[in-house]
DNA sequence: ATTGTTTTTTAAGGAATATGTAATGAATAA
DNA sequence: TTATTCATTACATATTCCTTAAAAAACAAT
């Protein structure tokens, strides 16, 4: 899951991307209107932290100006405790949620993981294929009754795949969800990863869950 | 699908490429203004990506050139973020979409499939004839129940023939639209893989759908 | 700050598979 | 029949992927 923050307070922006970082979300700073908007238009965002006060464009017409081109990434709006006004406005233009600062990160988090989680009918906070389970909150992974531990970044690749199984995802693709924009093309870590992703899930297992669709990508899938 | 991609800073284009390949397009890259000109030219392209800003001649130039050459092909500018004026001059001389840089592939491949689906009044992403679909999406192919593997060559080529259902093709308009400009006409490797085509969806099912015309090439039809 | 530990990334060789080549025989038309 | 064209198979080559090891970076503990 990848997060865009949009937030001039640089020691604020730092203090939300490390505390999602730790919850292995991938996590793109913006420091003033104009970058988060235009970062905003031009990446696949699974969720985007718009504080309203920023300078050369303000959080309102951020949220008016996506919208408008149909980008209806789940938008949670981060307000100062006084302006009434703007987060009604702010929800009345299609925002999905607000916070009013000072919050605390177990606040923001629980926010997060509910717009995640919309649209789907339930609620529920675990990913399930064959026996393989993981959980939302506690990031607890299992596969039958043995527990598997993995790193942030196993954790975050695996929980991409078990969001979209059945679908074929590409390397591009993977790469715009699990990792931020430093990411670079012309590099195998994906593979890697998916390597090591399967010897903790499928290594140990007759039934294989991560196949490879040569020349495209790969697929999670019974 | 064949695309060609009008990009010089090697790195962009080489992104693009690779992600245009992991969904099986045939991808041809012209690195300044006057290899893409005479690329578009000579080439029956599905689609063109330009960049605006090239060496030689530029973007703007190409485009008016194809186009009164009433070359239709499809075309996405790119631009940088702040020539407005060249992105407006660009749409009114018959570019189709345009797309600031820097961008996310997935919302490349968006647009790209929006563009080759122009001018047919649906928007369905599935092609169909008899009992065999395939999926413009997933790239899953089936005939009746029966989940078909193909390959990436093989599934480009099955999207020709049932994008052009009923429509002789000559080995040269196969060659033109599935195979890059690498291709050597002097092979039979389009013969080769009509054969592994036919094994997969003809062979075990009574009614043949790729029929070969002797002396000029192949058509798909019931 | 320094050290040790873990995670992430890079790099490289070998294995697996897709793609392309070439040769042979079968089918078709003249 | 004879010359073409096509289908089919086996094989060669190229590409992609897996795997491992080691370097680099991030993190934690002292």
């Amino acid at each position: 899951m990848r997060i865009l923050i949009v937030e001039d307070e640089k020691k604020v922006a730092a203090f939300i991307k490390k505390g999602l970082e730790e919850e292995t979300y991938a996590v793109d700073i913006a420091s003033d209107g104009e970058e988060g908007l235009h970062l905003g238009e031009q990446n696949p965002y699974d969720m985007i932290i718009l504080d309203l006060m920023l300078p050369k464009i303000n959080g309102l017409d951020i949220l008016s100006r996506l919208r408008s081109q149909k980008i209806d990434t789940p938008i949670l709006l981060l307000t100062a405790k006084d302006s009434v006004d703007d987060k009604v406005e702010g929800l009345n233009q299609g925002a999905d949620d607000y916070l009013t600062k000072p919050f605390a990160f177990s606040e923001l988090l629980a926010r997060i993981r509910v717009l995640l989680r919309r649209g789907k009918a339930e609620t529920k906070t675990t990913l399930e294929i064959a026996d393989l389970t993981l959980d939302l909150v506690s990031h607890k992974v299992n596969r039958g009754n043995e527990e598997i531990e993995l790193t942030g970044k196993e954790y975050s690749l695996l929980e991409y795949f078990m969001r979209n199984q059945g679908k074929v995802l590409t390397r591009t693709m993977i790469a715009e969800h699990v990792w931020d924009y430093n990411f670079d093309t012309f590099t195998n870590v994906i593979d890697v990863y998916v390597n090591h992703l399967r010897k903790k899930i499928d290594k140990h297992f007759p039934a294989k869950l991560l196949h490879t669709l040569r020349g495209v990508g790969y697929v999670m899938k019974v």
